[in-house]
DNA sequence: TGTACATCAGTGAACGCGCGTTCACTGATGTAC
DNA sequence: TGTACATCAGTGAACGCGCGTTCACTGATGTAC
């Protein structure tokens, strides 16, 4: 068993990059099994050390959940921006804006679908209670993509293209992304737990258009 | 300690209606900490009864889960066909139908704004996984409301209406109601658990009316 | 360059806990005669 | 109307379990001289 990237130090002893073990194993737990499956007995069993290491790089079970939370958000992010990425690029920039819009949702459709148990946990605030206060902690916001923005914040811009292309007249921009992204996430929850299940991906990506359709009807 | 409505039989012993009691208790328990509060000694202990009882009305824990979920769910129509009923009599059948719509979402948010943990428990499939089979079992659609219709199934219909009274083309019909529950579902969660979190109720209808006027514009 | 030392990441052992579930039981209820 | 009996809803006790968390520790690492 060879110490983890980056640090090459030691083989036992001094992991060297533990917190992000720790983190990479809850992932994987949270993959098949929600967030309910994350145990930090388990976890730390996943990267071969004692279960009290944990204890070093979070206050307690709930910090390490909320970080594989955070994890999982960044990885929703990630594949958003992957699917901007591959956008061929369009000379319309209101096409382009349009284009930037569809493709963010795709991404953040097949995500969902290709990854329920991430999804899930990335958005499950059951158990986020903090124990302390007894309120709820919102960090959503600070899990960001690879390019520095978060899901809702690569909508958010993609929206002020739109305006600023000349689509979207600037009166009706506050609170559009509250639009589409329930409208995105809540068919993306239809598509996991509700009717929608166990469709191909295909016939996600038809849903996913079709919806489009309608939000850029209603935005 | 009376026992429950319906049968008065008996104090002790011969409890009477203890499945339906377990589930009220149930209710409760998710009512304030979600799907995961719900345990099965703790609600057995709520009834007054020892904790094995419960295996006369329940395979398992997770049965109990699942009715606790229905019963959420039949709350949720239940709250929407309230909302229904509060309508004052429209003239015109168009805006009759549109009326309904709009008051099946408003129900539908106020509802989830007011018992969030109702809310996600119905929602929650995190741990419905079905042990034997290792598939997610789908039984939200038998959970209805006095009515005898499911939350979905009152959207559905008022959107026959709103075909039938000539306001939506009937090309567009299929597949709208994944549309407007997607819409409104998400602006729950958004609600609930996103950066939406903590509007005040007038501020939550006034979210739910903006979104609807873009469903409406978008459907 | 070599030695002494402080730091602190991971160890080892143990804790108390409440959980879901099983088993053999008991005694109130409804039914048949 | 009265008695014998089968049913089965709730009891009582116990199980094995893995959990999260605590404590005092140890020894590899980096730093100061």
């Amino acid at each position: 068993m060879t110490s983890r990237a980056g640090a090459r130090k030691r083989d036992t002893y001094r992991h060297g990059d533990l917190r992000n073990a720790l983190i990479q194993a809850g992932l994987e737990l949270v993959r098949d099994g929600g967030p309910n499956a994350v145990v930090l007995r388990e976890v730390t069993r996943r990267v071969g050390v004692v279960p009290n290491a944990a204890y070093r790089h979070f206050a307690d079970r709930n910090a390490l959940l909320r970080a594989i939370r955070q994890a999982a958000l960044a990885q929703l992010a990630a594949a958003m921006e992957t699917e901007l990425a591959a956008l061929p690029p369009a000379d319309d920039p209101v096409e382009s804006a349009r284009d930037r819009i569809r493709a963010l949702a795709a991404g953040y459709l097949r995500f969902a679908q290709a990854e329920p148990g991430l999804f899930r946990a990335a958005f499950s605030t059951s158990d986020m209670t903090d124990t302390a206060t007894g309120t709820t902690t919102a960090e959503n916001e600070s899990a960001y993509g690879p390019g520095g923005l978060s899901a809702f914040q690569l909508l958010g811009a993609a929206l002020d293209d739109l305006v600023e292309s000349g689509a979207l007249p600037a009166e009706r921009r506050p609170g559009a992304e509250y639009f589409v992204w329930s409208a995105v996430h809540g068919l993306a929850v239809l598509l996991i737990d509700g009717p929608l299940r166990g469709l191909l991906p295909v016939q996600v990506d038809e849903a996913g258009q079709r919806l489009m359709d309608s939000i850029e009807r209603g935005i």
